[in-house]
DNA sequence: CGAAGGATTTTCT
DNA sequence: GAAAATCCTTCGT
């Protein structure tokens, strides 16, 4: 469970980006302004703008000096949901509150200046009492290239959760023609 | 329910 | 210039 500005979500999708070694990391091509954060010591948030409009926020894991992250992709209001609703103003259904990353990053009040914030001020980490019983393995969502493919099968969720967001292969985009 | 297009900024080629 | 760890609206089945 992840507590943020007045609200709190139990997460149940995840995906983890790994080092130099991982083509789908924002770390691959090596340290950038962005995310410097990624390299530091574990334990803090990494938050970055992507899309022109979205923030997403990672927990840095791993070592100093290498890079590593688990994004937070969805999860669950159990807290404060009054407040994450206000912040999300389009979303019809309590679960679509945090269902996505950038979804997630909104509900939760997560601003571009948290990023490099350690655990445990602004932002609260709290275990589950046991593991999760049961979850599912499979490729990214979203990420292009080698990195999305099955051979780096780093998204973990819980199956069958609502909140989980759906699935979307890699969408090429195209700009106009 | 699925597909498609637009919004918009950081980063790299 | 193009793609990106995305979301929302609209249109079609």
């Amino acid at each position: 469970m992840l507590h943020g500005r007045d609200a709190a979500v139990r997460l149940t999708e995840v995906e983890a980006y790994r080092g130099f070694a991982d083509p789908g990391s924002h770390a691959y091509r090596g340290k950038t302004r962005r995310n410097a954060t990624m390299f530091g010591p574990p334990g803090h948030l990494y938050v970055y703008f992507t899309y022109g409009m979205h923030v997403c926020a990672n927990i840095v894991c791993g070592p100093e000096g290498e890079p590593g992250g688990v994004l937070l992709r969805a999860g669950e209001i159990v807290e404060g949901r009054e407040a994450a609703r206000a912040r999300r103003v389009t979303s019809r259904s309590d679960a679509d509150l945090a269902r996505g990353p950038g979804r997630l990053g909104v509900a939760l009040g997560i601003q571009l200046s948290d990023d490099g914030s350690r655990l445990g001020e602004l932002y609260r980490l709290e275990l589950a009492p046991h593991p999760v019983p049961r979850f599912e393995q499979g490729p990214r969502t979203g990420v292009s290239g080698p990195g999305g493919s099955d051979e780096y099968p780093w998204r973990f969720w819980i199956p069958g959760d609502p909140t989980v967001s759906p699935y979307k292969r890699n969408t090429p985009k195209r700009r106009t023609p």
